[in-house]
DNA sequence: AGCACGCCGACT
DNA sequence: GTCGGCGTGCTC
């Protein structure tokens, strides 16, 4: 017998809206099955999202399914809820949230690739040997047992500084969940890409017979398309991936681990910005499961929450591997010390003592090139970008000027374009400068840079690492990139060159980002155990403000007494986490438009519970020759917060003549 | 977002 | 006389 029936399908549009389309046969498809329709024009995939009897749209109108992608299972209600959720929340479509979660080769309109991922996932899997666990000190046990004695919904703060044994917890909570239910998924997540190597080895190692899949940005689109099924069909038992992985379809998740999860790159930063970090936590409550959020330096967001209790506070107090200590911090104070070429003589002198004892060092500035700007003594030229308010960076191997923001590119003028003087000068220090003077102070010594610069070819990165791990590196410099995961065994010193700049940032959460920044780089220093006549391991920070109360509380590894004076001012300032923030980016040609735009915007907001800050230019005002600006929103109530943004978007998208903006719920950087 | 339609300037 | 610029509007 033939049925009938209207299909509800979303599509990856910027429409916010469902689209009925008429659907004919013996079986009845199911929600969650991906379909292949005609949609204008085009032909697309879709997704279902309900089926019923009757349409309110026109029947002469209504087109019909071309297929419907059977070999697929469906995806779950639970994972369709969740992509509505992240759609309402960071209000976007549902289509723009849930097919870009699926990879491109599911939908695609050729089943090829789709066909042959399938027939491959069939095959079985290698088994590798099996892992020895190492015991669990009293702490750990503890963790581990809140966490998997917990039935249902539990947030918890595993809350310990690197080296505090944090990964162990991860997995002997996976083990025992696993253990507990033979169908168990768990999903881990980390901040970056180069992280997931070092962890899978960990999970490989120790759940030798279970699958593990990975899911990130950088991976092959094949790859990925198999390590997503593995996912949805529930093969695999073990998820590791980056902030995208959150919204992979995992028909039998039970426990979900975010690992730093403080860290920013959570924070999507485009298109759908989500927090991968909140998401989890929702995920978690939606499917009543546990989830842990590992920290040394917890945003204050999730600092907050324990505080009131929403979430438990699980310690780690001491450093898990014996024998290791926290590192000495010492504070070098620029006004006594004074520096040449950037480096103060306290670091130097302690550069020279590791060096002669075969011991490792890193310096840890986070700023790339040679010097941030070059300028001309006599007429104070300096390097702008014509396209960006921001300078051109110096990049003197390449020899080049280059931009940051929108990688314009010039050859360094040999002399001044304004007044012809030949005097011109870099300013400032980045990392190939202190390079440069190192190797010129210990010409003897090995020294190697890791920065986004020096690894742009794909797995360089992980091959620098490795020359570190090896010994063959004396001296490491780096940014942003070297702070995080490495665990360098011989490594004694870490020195924070310039760290400063942050303490004065117009963002209100710079200070936040810098403590756990370098508590974060801080860690690179003596995780392993203190050798026999070896140094003392200790952080050294060159800094002209050594009262400040950050770099006290830093030196004193004391994050609680951070985060209480954070959140005090936080609190009397009215900011997050005691309120809720929106922010409306809007760009174009001329700055004045841009303005019009947000005080236009602006004027529509009339409800007493949400409160409107003026426009303002963004903190870099101009990139690739637009001029951006922005609008600040905030509200004691999420909830008065969402319902007014839903209205306001319909309302700016009739604002003539249009132009490029977007909205970010809960943004990150203001 | 695509992809059409639609109404005004420089070309064989 | 046509090609094509990107403004405006729609997609079941």
């Amino acid at each position: 017998m033939l049925n009938e029936f209207i299909l509800q399908v979303v599509l990856d549009t910027p429409v916010e809206r469902v689209f009925d389309y008429l659907w004919s046969g013996n079986e009845v498809p199911l929600r969650g099955q991906f379909v292949l329709i005609n949609f204008g024009r085009r032909e697309l995939v879709g997704l279902i999202v309900s089926i019923k009897k009757e349409s309110e749209f026109p029947r002469d109108k209504l087109k019909s399914v071309i297929s419907v992608r059977k070999q697929l299972s469906p995806v779950s209600a639970e994972w369709i809820a969740l992509c509505q959720f992240a759609a309402d929340y960071y209000q976007r479509p549902l289509g723009e949230v849930a097919l870009p979660a699926v990879p491109k080769n599911l939908r695609s309109l050729k089943t090829v690739a789709l066909d042959k991922a399938l027939k491959k996932l069939s095959q079985p899997q290698v088994v590798a040997q099996a892992g020895h666990a190492p015991p669990l000190n009293s702490a750990q046990e503890y963790a581990v047992q809140q966490i998997v004695a917990a039935t249902g919904f539990k947030p918890g703060l595993l809350y310990g500084v690197t080296g505090s044994g944090k990964t162990e917890v991860y997995l002997h909570a996976a083990e025992q969940i696993l253990a507990r239910d033979p169908d168990a998924q768990i999903l881990v997540l980390v901040p970056e890409i180069n992280l997931t190597p070092q962890l899978q080895g960990h999970l490989r190692a120790r759940f030798p017979d279970l699958q593990v899949a990975t899911l990130h940005s950088g991976m092959a689109e094949g790859e990925r398309t198999l390590h997503w099924l593995a996912a949805h069909t529930g093969q695999a038992r073990l998820i590791l991936g980056t902030r995208l992985a959150i919204l992979a379809s995992l028909p039998a998740l039970k426990l979900i681990i975010v690992d730093e999860e403080h860290d920013p790159s959570y924070k999507q930063q485009e298109g759908l910005r989500y927090s991968a970090r909140d998401l989890a936590v929702w995920r978690a409550r939606q499917l009543d499961i546990p989830v842990i959020l590992g920290s040394a330096t917890p945003s204050l967001e999730t600092w907050q929450h324990t505080i009131s209790g929403r979430y438990d506070k699980l310690s780690l107090p001491e450093r898990a591997v014996q024998n290791a200590v926290l590192p000495a911090m010492r504070l070098i104070d620029l006004s006594k010390d004074k520096p040449a070429e950037g480096l103060t003589s306290s670091l130097i002198s302690a550069l020279k003592q590791r060096l002669d004892k075969g011991e490792q060092s890193l310096l840890y500035l986070n700023r790339r090139g040679y010097a941030p700007v070059i300028a001309c003594d006599a007429c104070g030229w300096m390097s702008n970008c014509h396209r960006c308010s921001a300078f051109l960076v110096l990049h003197k191997q390449e020899y080049k000027l280059r931009c940051h923001h929108c990688s314009l590119e010039m050859r360094i003028p040999k002399a001044c374009p304004d007044c012809g003087n030949v005097d011109i000068q870099p300013l400032g220090r980045g990392t190939q400068r202190i390079e440069e003077h190192l190797q010129h102070l210990f010409p003897e010594a090995r020294i190697r840079r890791i920065d986004a610069d020096s690894t742009r070819l794909k797995g360089s990165a992980q091959a620098a690492f490795e020359t570190v791990h090896r010994g063959e590196v004396d001296i490491l410099i780096g940014t942003q990139m070297v702070a995080k995961g490495h665990d360098f065994k011989n490594l004694t010193l870490v020195g924070i060159v310039n760290p400063d700049t942050a303490l004065f940032s117009q963002d209100y959460r710079a200070g936040e980002r810098l403590f756990a920044q370098l508590m974060q780089v801080a860690g690179r220093a003596g995780r392993a155990a203190q050798k026999e006549g070896g140094s003392t391991s200790e952080v050294l920070i060159q800094t002209r403000y050594p009262q400040h109360p950050l770099y006290q509380a830093l030196k004193s590894h004391d994050y609680p007494q951070f985060a209480k004076t954070c959140l005090e001012e936080r609190s009397q300032a009215d900011l997050p986490p005691f309120i809720f923030q929106a922010l409306l980016r809007v760009e174009s040609k001329e700055l004045a438009t841009s303005l019009e735009f947000l005080r236009k915007a602006a004027s529509l907001v009339v409800s007493d519970d949400i409160t409107v800050h003026d426009p303002i230019p963004m903190s870099l005002m101009r990139m690739a020759n637009s001029e951006r600006a922005q609008l600040l929103l905030e509200s004691h109530s999420r909830p008065a917060l969402q319902a007014f943004l839903r209205m306001w978007i319909t309302q700016l998208s009739a604002i003539k003549p249009r132009l490029s903006w977007s909205l970010e719920v809960d943004p990150v950087d203001i």
